[in-house]
Formats: C-alpha cells, sequence, structure tokens
DNA sequence: CTGAAAGCGCTTACAG
DNA sequence: CTGAAAGCGCTTACAG
C-alpha cells in the first residue's frame, strides 16, 4: 500500500503538502495540486482511514454501529437496510452485530464499538437500564434508540407508534363485531410490546368492552411462543374469536397453530398481524394476512440522519420522533365494514 | 475515554508496562500485575482498537469486510448471519455494505474496505473482472468469494453445486412425466444462474428431452422480472407445463402471475423455484412451492472459517469449497411419483 | 522484569 | 503557499 510518504517524494513535495492537496486543494498551488495529484493516480494512493482518525482526539471514524437481534428478522433487515443507505451516501460505513437479545452479547458489541471509537451507535434497547449504554454516553459517543425506548438515559429515539397500531387493529376488528379478542405478544419488558398491549387494551376501553386477563398472552418473540400460546388460547373454555399477533414471528406461529387445529381463518378466528412482511410476501401467504405495517425503512432513515445530525451538533436537546403506522387490510378478517 | 497514560501514572507504572500487562501478563510480576489491573478497572480502561491497529505493519484490525446485493433478500440475510456469528465467535468485527448489483458502488465499498485496512472480504462477486479486487488482492487483503465465483482471480471460494441443484429439480419434473418445462432464472453474468441453467439442460439432455430455446428466458433477478418472464412464457403457442424458477425473488414473481392469470399449481403447471424461503415461510405460501434449499448459513460460516485460515496463513492454497443443496419436495409439483 | 524511545500514517498549528 | 515538527494511543525491540 501507498503511503503519504511514497506519494511526497514522488511529487518532489512534502508530507504536509500532499495531506492538503487531499483535504483542502484550494490551499495550495494548481502547478503543486497537478504534481501530487499525478503521484496519487500513478500510485493510487488512498488516505489510510485507520491512520487518520488515531490523528485528531475527536477524530471522526465514520464508522456507525448497528446492533440489532437478528438481522434474519426481515423487520431488522428493512432496518438496517434504511440506515446503510443513508449512512453509505453520507460517507460513513456500518458495523453490525447480531446479539439475540441476549445482554451479555449486546454489551460485549457496545464495549467494542466504544474501542472502535465509532462515531455513533444505533440500536434497540432491551432493558431500561444498561451500564455499556451509559458507557457510550460517558464516552461522547451518541446513541440513537429505534424501535424501542429506553426509560432512563435520554436520547435521541425512533419509533413507530405502537398503541396507536394496536388500537387500528382492535379497533378493526370490534367493528368487525368482535367482542373476545385475544392478545398474544411479545415480553412487556420490551417498550413495544409493552405499547402494543396497551394499545389493545384502549381500544377494548373505548368500545366498553371489559379487559379480559384470560385473553392475554405473553411470551419471548418467537415463531414457537407463537404457537404454543395461540394453543393456551384456544384451549380456554370460552375462546376468543378474534387474535392480534404482537409480531411477524408471533404472526406465522399463530396462523401455523390455527392451520394445524383446522381452525379457518377468518371463518372461525379472525387475525391481525403486528409487522408487515417484505416483497409483499403477505399477498402470497395463505390467508393474505391483514397487518399493522411500520414504515421500518423510514425508521432507519430517520435514526441515521437524527445521529448523522447530533454528531455535528452534540448539544442538541434529544429528539423523539414517532411514525405512524398502518393498517393493511387483507383477507384475515373478513370483509370490512364501515361503522 | 481513559488512555494508557492515565492507567500508567494512577498506576505508579510506565505505559510499556501496562501494555505487557493486557497483552501478555505472564510477563510483568504478579505485583505489578495486581496494582495496574486495579488501575485499569478503576478507569473502565480499554485498550484503543483504533490505535491498536496503527502499530504494526500487518497489524491486524479484527475487522471483516462484507458487500452483497442486499440485506433485505432473505438469502443474503441468511448468509450474513453465518458469516456474522462466526466472525463475533472469533473476536471479529464485521462491516456490512449493500450494493445493489451496482458494479459502481461496489468499487466504492471495496475501496472503502481497503482504507480500513480490514483483515479480509466476504463477497459474491458480480462481474468475471474486476478492478477493485485486484487492488485488495495486491493490497495483501484476502478475499473470500461466496455463492458466486470469479473465473479470473484465483481466490477461495464457497459455493453450492448449482448444476446439482437444478438437475435435481427439473429431474424431479420430469419424474413426474413433464417434458415442456420452462426456465426463468437471472443473469448468466453471474455465475450461479449460468450454472443452473447448465443444470436445468443437462437434466433435459440426460432424459433426451431436446432444448427448446423458446423455453429459456433470462433477466435480472427480480420479482418484476419474475413476473414479466412468466406471462412471456406463457403466452407462447405451446406454452410449458413445468417451470423452474432460478431465484427466490423471481419464483415469488412466477406465482404471483401464475395467480392471476389463474393457472392453478400444481395442477396446470408445477413448479419449482431455487431458494428456500426463511422461517418455513414457504409452508404458509399457497401452495407451499417445492425448492431448491441451499445451506445458506453454512456458506457464511465455511467462508469466514476459511477467511480466518487464510489470515493464519496467507500462503496457502486457495480453496473450493462446494455444498450440496437439497430438494425439498412441497406442494408445487404435484405428488411424488418414484420411478 | 521494567522503562525510555521509536514508529505506525496521518493532520494541523506554527514558522517562514 | 509550503515545510518541519508535534502528536493521536498504542506496541515492541532495545537497554538496563
Amino acid at each position: 500500500m501507498a503511503t503519504l510518504l511514497d506519494v511526497s517524494s514522488k511529487a518532489g513535495v512534502s508530507i504536509a503538502t500532499v495531506s492538503r492537496t487531499i483535504n483542502k486543494p484550494s490551499s495550495v498551488t494548481p502547478m503543486t495540486r497537478h504534481k501530487v495529484q499525478a503521484a496519487i493516480d500513478a500510485l493510487g494512493y488512498r488516505p489510510s482511514r485507520v491512520a487518520r482518525r488515531l490523528r485528531v482526539e475527536h477524530g471522526s471514524t465514520h464508522i456507525l454501529g448497528v446492533i440489532i437481534p437478528d438481522i434474519q428478522n426481515p423487520f431488522f433487515a428493512e432496518l438496517v437496510r434504511g440506515i446503510e443507505d443513508v449512512a453509505q451516501t453520507n460517507g460513513y460505513t456500518l458495523i453490525l452485530a447480531n446479539v439475540d437479545e441476549d445482554p451479555v452479547r449486546q454489551s460485549r458489541c457496545l464495549e467494542t464499538l466504544r474501542t472502535e471509537s465509532v462515531d455513533g451507535v444505533i440500536f434497540p434497547p432491551v432493558t431500561g437500564e444498561n451500564a455499556s449504554i451509559r458507557m457510550l454516553h460517558e464516552a461522547g459517543i451518541p446513541v440513537v434508540c429505534v424501535d424501542r425506548r429506553m426509560d432512563t438515559l435520554e436520547c435521541d429515539t425512533v419509533v413507530t407508534d405502537n398503541i396507536a397500531g394496536a388500537k387500528k387493529a382492535v379497533t378493526h376488528l370490534i367493528q368487525l363485531g368482535h367482542r373476545r379478542i385475544g392478545y398474544i405478544g411479545g415480553m412487556p419488558i420490551v417498550s413495544s410490546s409493552r405499547e402494543r398491549r396497551m394499545g389493545y387494551e384502549t381500544a377494548l376501553q373505548e368500545h366498553g368492552i371489559p379487559i379480559d386477563p384470560d385473553l392475554i398472552c405473553e411470551g419471548t418473540r418467537s415463531k414457537e411462543q407463537g404457537r404454543t400460546l395461540t394453543h393456551a388460547l384456544m384451549d380456554i373454555s370460552h375462546p376468543p374469536t378474534a387474535l392480534l399477533a404482537g409480531n411477524n414471528l408471533m404472526t406465522l406461529g399463530v396462523m401455523a397453530t390455527l392451520r394445524e387445529r383446522q381452525i379457518t381463518i377468518p371463518e372461525q378466528v379472525a387475525l391481525v398481524g403486528y409487522d408487515d412482511l417484505p416483497w409483499n410476501l403477505a399477498l402470497a401467504l395463505n390467508p393474505p394476512p391483514t397487518t399493522v405495517r411500520q414504515p421500518t425503512y423510514q425508521i432507519g432513515c430517520r435514526a441515521t440522519r437524527l445521529l448523522l445530525s447530533r454528531i455535528e451538533e452534540p448539544q442538541r436537546p434529544p429528539t423523539l420522533v414517532v411514525l405512524q403506522p398502518e393498517l393493511k387490510i387483507r383477507a384475515s378478517c373478513g370483509s370490512y365494514i364501515t361503522q
């Protein structure tokens, strides 16, 4: 690899001049600029980002860190795509790590990001309190929370309105005549799950339907849990006629279980799933499920722009961005009857 | 952020001793070790990876670069998961970039990886020749090709046996009695597409079925192309009774188009799709498609291990790993008749 | 076993 | 406009 010294000796100038030619061409004679540029081209020289970033105390690394549970979850894949597109456009590079909701792995990865001196970190927080996050904060590395909020640390956050999303879903079911609506969702320690349940309950209350604890099931977000909880819910003495599944994985578990039990959707049980599937894949499912679609790609974009703006202006007060989800009505609830 | 100097002054030793305590504890008195460790703990000190990597000519950055077309494609998501899992286990961090098959973006990203001095790069090559790749090679940065091969540069490569995969699919269709089998695949500039077409043709030949150019359609890998080519194929005077779709996106396009045209699967047209869907999502489709499943996660794992071993031993001759795909028989071809 | 010093490849005041 | 020099935070021969 050619180095600054190689270029400078080839061009017959000092390394400082080469550096200036690259970083502030206007500060250099056209003549010099030309000589240096020729040497750079001849050698295929590119400044080492590694060396460059060591230089200044607050030298930018132009690297952003992203920590997610699992890139194989289409929700996070879409999120990451949004993040990376904005990052790449702005000359930033992405470090990605999967941590499977494991606090130990998460801490380890956040620690790595700190020692990498990344310019910022984007991630969906698991718990309310987190030592590693605090550490990043103290190291002056800005953090943007996506999808979920922290309840302690004040930082930029981009979420969708989960309460509104779940409310829309449940209201839709109520308007179709359902009164016994089950909720199968993720753990309440995650803010998004907590809020979706809240939206579920609010919708019921607003329509004067009592909340029946028997109809509320929560578990770790997985297809398997979706199955288990569906079985549990359909086995009670007075089972629900409609279900809200709290996320994409659980929705698939619910659908698979209902199919196994030969319970037809929407005739015997109506279903709304939280989170849409990519590629319009929902349209190919049997039946195409009505879902609450989050603007996931946009969450990624907004979060990244927020992060970049904070890198520019570290003292700006924390911003909360709340995007609106959309109810995609398909075939899993039967036909839609307007109120 | 605490620095080596902070620790050394707090512990009352030189920075060299602190460095040794961290990197080679046995070279230091237990007494010293203890003092230094106490200072490290008190300050929450972690060595800067940025500074560390600048030190040695061939200093490891412990970063791997991964460049893919699109993380939203479940195939690449699974691949990346395999890569990241092995990387993380071995203390490596991942830089990820999406380039959408765009040679310009790809070159730009590879260039960035070079200036980041990553320890190695994993990616599915698009074209046969690539200047940026050569550059990485010359910069001593090892490259592992996944999913597709380069025809010029000799480097470690992990692929699946695409010829065998397509052969299995087409043989399956032939055994079910089909003679007019259409092929809808990706561009032949991509080695995997080329090989799948080759497998398709080989299977026909081995069964004495003439190859009909009218039944072969190729286009850029997308759902939209899948649609267009399906229409084209079903509009010819003597349309196929079975189809092989060359990848997951095109398979979805084919299914959607057949559904639109009210052509039933498998009764009117049998279908095998290349690439499986994650989460057993295929089982939820209508109908569940028979697919050629690649061990995608394993491709990622093997590629990463290959890369790590090459970092250890740069002179080792290039290795080609060929994994075997598997035909997952589901409902889109009708019942399976053994020969 | 420990410390002083050089050096990794850059950038940026500071002189001239 | 240009160059000499300091310094970013480490690691590692080289002495002692």
